[in-house]
DNA sequence: ATGCTACCTAACCAACTGGTTACCTAACCT
DNA sequence: AGGTTAGGTAACCAGTTGGTTAGGTAGCAT
């Protein structure tokens, strides 16, 4: 894609294996290029477009002390991907369904409440579905 | 990719604004094909394909009814999504930054406490970077 | 029976991806 | 100065992606 948005080049960088290895070996703390590269089976250049692939997401940072070039992880853009899975929540959590069921009752009119169970507890302000 | 694990066929599903905003729209409800394709300037098609592609990812489900094919939203992949990007969590959550410094504190034996701020509270067992 | 609607597959195309080899620069170490 | 190490770019290749047009199938309506 000529012009993608941010959240598509975050995903689409997420969408590879050997880039999520990297994120998590940087989850440990900065790494030089060469010390990302060992795990695989990959020549040098290939981890290179991996790498400029994650930094184009803004996924990872990169440095500079003398000839290495140690990489850091950069969390903004996974923060953007959990704010995106928050909003299909309720799709799997059994309490954000009780909430749904609550409030369809509520809107329903019928707020004799206890019929489907009583919400234990729930964020609403994160419900903009 | 020819073999590709469920996580970077969800994480390709999801790195497409098209699809996005299916999701987004099957979130509201199931819909048909020709329901969902109303809001884009693409043919029949293209859109087929792309629902070819949630469904491979398990992120849709498809029923039949007479000539429609109602298309609706599993959450399953989304719920790994957000799995996923809960193991980083602590590098932009600051309850979880904190959380960090106070484990650092104790492994390094100086349990003094209350030097860099107490925990506030926090899911230990999330925590196994 | 005929046509319309909803949806799909097939074939094609341009652009992008993920890998390679070959070669280059920059910094350190004798 | 010369060699080694870390890392990058360029050119290339096969496979995938995202779109198209053309044409086919299944179900409903007249």
């Amino acid at each position: 894609m000529v012009t993608t948005d941010r959240l598509s080049a975050t995903f689409a960088a997420l969408a590879d294996p050997t880039r999520r290895a990297i994120l998590a070996r940087l989850a440990k703390g900065e790494a030089s290029v060469k010390e990302l590269s060992a795990p695989f089976a990959m020549t040098g250049p290939a981890i290179s477009k991996h790498l400029r692939v994650l930094e184009h997401a803004g996924l990872i940072s990169r440095g500079r002390a003398a000839q290495w070039r140690p990489c850091r992880l950069e969390a903004g853009p996974l923060q953007e991907v959990a704010a995106f899975t928050e909003e299909y929540r309720r799709f799997w959590d059994d309490s954000y369904a009780r909430l749904d069921a609550y409030l369809q009752m509520i809107q329903d009119g019928t707020a004799e409440a206890t019929a489907a169970g009583e919400p234990t507890e729930g964020p609403l302000d994160a419900r903009d579905g």
